[in-house]
DNA sequence: TCAAAAGTGTTAGTGATACACCCATGC
DNA sequence: GCATGGGTGTATCACTAACACTTTTGA
């Protein structure tokens, strides 16, 4: 079999579901589209992949192209290819799931440029081609993640208080935890160093500040510890 | 942007893990190459993706094209792209995992024609490409699954004995379980149909038979309830 | 002193684990 | 009658779930 075969190559793209997390609301990043097809509607970040390009690298180099954004946590969702789903002729998506940090001020200049701009999950347009579709996969892998991985950090600040975590959980899940059973079992897993640092500017008593254990957690990880909220 | 973009678009191919159970074995179906690159090598089964083709339907051609194979279940795994995984050219793989049936007799046939083989997975040869890494992948994958879904019931034949099911999930475990917990798991997530038929022609009390009832499975799922073993 | 969230223990229930013997059958 | 695997119950332990009040702080 030589390799210039005869029949016409797909097209293969790179999107990425990114999502961030600012003022307890859990928000996805969406382009709106200059150029036909479904000019003016929204859509997943993402373009073509680039000759040679490895596929992570092409998502990291749309993402700041495009919304000038580089996400911390990246991982593959799976691909879509159904012929159809772009008008232009047939075209595989690989996409992916991105987190962020979207910590007070740095996040809004980026972002809010060009024509990027993050959507509370709650309060999404219609999306082009079949990205309704990717975006519900990413949700459900999302929640998966959250309760089975401390993804969830890589959401929040480096310093954050336990009820700052509960609140970001619970907005995942989309269901309500107890707070002392929610403690209790982080305390359990000896994954959060407190900081001895406190809230400043709140009306009312400072949580303390805690930080994440990475390194204790690839150590439990590696021994066969599985993480679990 | 035009759609008739520039630059050359990379390959993309179909790849398929295949698994089945025989002789309280777990098995994989490979392929020997015919021709370069890796004349003489074991490889997935799997081809190039034709022109608007679904995925999906890719895999189940070149399965049916080169192995006679029509699996029960199928998965999409993954997509691997890494420039120079294919000397040809940059190529794009998407990755599945099947499962088979090889109850006794029938499989025997389609899968020892030709150039495909089951292999034993804890006796694979080295594989073309990078269809070692796509390999460990889908093993990690199939034990997830096998303790969350109820995916050992397409590698078994319809009617079969609670020890035959009991060896399947320990052989993909890779761990030994207790009998009696296992029965009593079972018996708890009502899902298993005794058929009052029994095993024949072994030199023992024969075990009775159990057919898994997806219906009941599928009702329970919707309700929200969480298969696991 | 009020509002707001921080922080903290106990109990009951449910599910997981560990464990050993008798029974039926074919040879 | 013997070898082989089929089939069964109980006790303990660990984890989960439910639940309410006092403390701290800033305004």
């Amino acid at each position: 079999m030589s390799f210039v075969y005869e029949y016409p190559r797909p097209a293969v793209t790179v999107d990425a579901v990114v999502y961030g997390y600012q003022a307890e609301e859990l928000r996805v990043l969406l382009i709106e589209r200059g150029g036909p097809p479904f000019r003016g509607a929204w859509a997943l970040p993402g373009g073509f992949l680039g000759e040679n390009e490895d596929l992570p690298d092409a998502v990291r180099r749309e993402l700041l192209e495009e919304t000038g954004v580089a996400p911390l946590h990246l991982e593959q969702l799976g691909s879509w290819g159904t012929p159809g789903r772009d008008p232009r002729g047939h075209t595989i998506t690989v996409a992916y799931t991105a987190l962020v940090r979207l910590s007070g001020h740095t996040a809004k200049a980026d972002t809010d440029a060009a024509d990027a701009r993050w959507f509370p999950v709650d309060g999404l347009p219609d999306l082009a081609f079949d990205h309704g579709e990717i975006l519900d996969a990413a949700r459900e892998r999302l929640i998966e993640s959250v309760r089975t991985r401390p993804v969830g950090f890589d959401l929040l600040p480096d310093l954050f208080s336990l009820t700052e975590l509960q609140t970001l959980v619970e907005t995942v899940m989309g269901e309500p935890l107890d707070k002392r059973n929610f403690r209790k079992k982080l305390q359990s897993l000896d994954m959060l160093i407190p900081t001895g640092e406190y809230e400043s500017g709140v009306p009312r008593r400072a949580a303390q500040l805690y930080r994440f254990d990475r390194a204790m957690y690839d150590k439990l990880s590696a021994e066969g510890f599985q993480f679990r909220l």
